[in-house]
DNA sequence: TATATTTATCGAAGCGGTTCGATAAATAGG
DNA sequence: CCTATTTATCGAACCGCTTCGATAAATATA
């Protein structure tokens, strides 16, 4: 029931090591030869042991998936996307994908995956955020790696990054285009380099359409460096909409927040998008679950999983490659929450 | 810097068996030489290669993760909820978890999980659903397994179910005490066992309550095998509520199926609660981001996956095992979608 | 035809652990 | 004090695979 190389080496008449160049489709084996041995493989539904060819050759197709803790406890259908997306591409090459969480805070030595220090894995995918001594200690150990939705500035290494720039101007101008002046911005996790730069997109576009004319963005602005979710979101959308001199369209740092946005709306009385437009970023499952269903930006997170797979595929064949940085663009999702004409809905996995 | 068991006899002054006595945690070793040991271990950061125990070992601290491809695609907080609680439990007693896919519609030998074949994993989690041909190999082969949220009624096995029925009941026995009479049920995936204790629950209420007062349940009541989705559950209510005795309250199948009876509601110009209650079932975090917020059946699904991992790891430990299932019980989350006084939030990861 | 190359196959070592049986040292029993 | 038992340590075999170098057979070259 359970055979080894060396019982089809016995059927087939030859030795393990013939055997081993058949399956491993090395040259040499003559077609005569290869036929023995894959009918025996067939009959015995012979499988090479993982493990054994894993310890043969110092390396056993095996790809680890990093999250930070916060995604295992916050509602994250964001980075469970990216993750399946990396599975599905990682079995279509042939890779496991084990998963793991990084503790936080990260303690040294302890918190550092199992994976890594007992070699299980050829490489890793850390997405959305990364402790810094676990990177250091990925570096010193020479692992390959491709950070997804994450980067530090004076850390290089592989990236998957979302095109939050282009996506964050695109939103902000079709807001504009609808003939909002005075647009606020609510975000959480206002350290994270991806809402910095959605940030960073608003404050051009501002700027580029009504430079001084606004008495002060900053005024619009509100940024928070926790979590961005939903109270975070409602509470910067209150604390906009009280101003004197209040926005009419709001643009949350993500769907999570945008969520807290209709909430803020809806306790003023204010009617979406009449009253108020929103606009929010990610394209979460949920966001069409909304009322009306929410104008946002789309990332294309699992395409995102299988880059950062390819990636690192890519190291592992060629380990003198240069580092890679793959932007992914984004979509303008325009729905109900803000005016507009409506995105067909877009359907990919 | 990649030190093996040798190295750290060597340093040690000891033979490898000793190590390896040590670092198992075996008996008979002095107290002198442990220390010795350990310090060697300390000093040259040395890690037990795991592809190396696996195969000396026959059996690697690994678990496989199953979910049907349909999970992938659609959007499942849900079965991703489960993954990251067994993922915690496993790490939390040494072992690594490995995701799979299983195709659907499943084709023999093709389509197992690679991981079982090459004996990467020590026994599986199946979730959700599983091709029968996929159980049958399970149990020719006789790897350990668990079947999460499914069941077949030929099939013995270890599972980890929910308590549908009496979830299903107290959610019903809410609505009733809240004076509704005619309560609509509207699910899809209605093949699925969760599905129908679910619509037992329903039906089992209702005629205790209101026997054959009340003409025909089965026209209160929208099945569907499609994917239970928003879409179905907009259908669904619908459907329901051009009735000429419209219900007052519809019981969804679970929270997509909700989410698509307040889009129906929402375009009869039906408010709720007030003309309509809704209520879900599994308590999804989008349900919190419908206005108002969705009543309805909390799972806990972490817990089921930490559970998963259990089971499974007893069976690693003790092969003779009587076969398990554990059944987890819910917890009615009362909010707006229907009147009562609300539940106070759970945060249990 | 004798020698050089190429091709096909094999034996054995090695990957890094675990474990069984042997051995030596320490302790107990009489 | 000598044997019996227990305790601590070690050597070597083994887990299942890959691969290097050797060998034999087949083909090419001179």
């Amino acid at each position: 029931m359970n055979y080894t190389i060396s019982d089809v080496a016995q059927r087939a008449g030859v030795s393990q090591s013939t055997v081993s160049l058949v399956i491993n489709d090395r040259a040499n084996v003559s077609p005569e030869t290869r036929r023995k041995v894959l009918d025996a493989v067939d009959v015995l539904e012979y499988h090479p042991r993982h493990s054994a060819r894993h310890l043969a050759l110092a390396k056993g197709g095996s790809i680890g998936f990093v999250l930070t803790e916060q995604f295992f406890r916050v509602s994250e259908p964001f980075y469970t996307k990216i993750l399946l997306g990396a599975e599905f591409e990682a079995a279509k090459q042939g890779f496991y994908t084990l998963l793991s969480r990084a503790k936080e805070p990260f303690e040294y030595p302890k918190d550092i995956p199992r994976f890594l220090l007992d070699r299980s894995v050829d490489g890793l995918i850390v997405a959305g955020r990364a402790p810094k001594r676990l990177l250091k200690f990925i570096k010193e150990k020479k692992i390959p790696c491709v950070l997804v939705d994450f980067k530090l500035p004076s850390y290089s290494t592989n990236h998957v990054l979302i095109d939050n720039l282009s996506g964050s101007r695109e939103a902000m101008n079709h807001l504009i285009s609808l003939g909002h002046q005075r647009i606020g911005f609510v975000a959480g996790s206002s350290t994270h380099p991806s809402i910095q730069e959605r940030y960073e997109g608003y404050r051009q576009v501002m700027y580029e359409n009504y430079g001084d004319s606004i008495s002060d963005i900053d005024k619009l602005t509100y940024l928070d460096e926790e979590e961005a979710s939903p109270q975070i979101g409602r509470e910067g959308a209150l604390e906009l909409l009280m101003l004197t001199d209040p926005p009419t369209a709001i643009f949350a740092c993500n769907d999570a927040t945008a969520v807290g946005c209709y909430k803020a709306a809806k306790e003023l009385g204010l009617s979406v998008p009449d009253d108020l437009a929103i606009m929010g970023f990610d394209d979460v499952d949920a966001s069409t679950h909304l009322d009306p269903d929410l104008s946002t930006v789309h990332i294309y997170k699992a395409e995102m999983g299988k880059e950062a797979v390819r990636s690192l595929v890519d190291c592992f064949e060629n380990p003198d490659q240069p580092l890679k940085t793959k932007i992914i663009s984004t979509k303008l999702m325009i729905r109900g929450s803000c005016g507009g004409e409506r995105t067909p809905e877009i359907n990919y996995f």
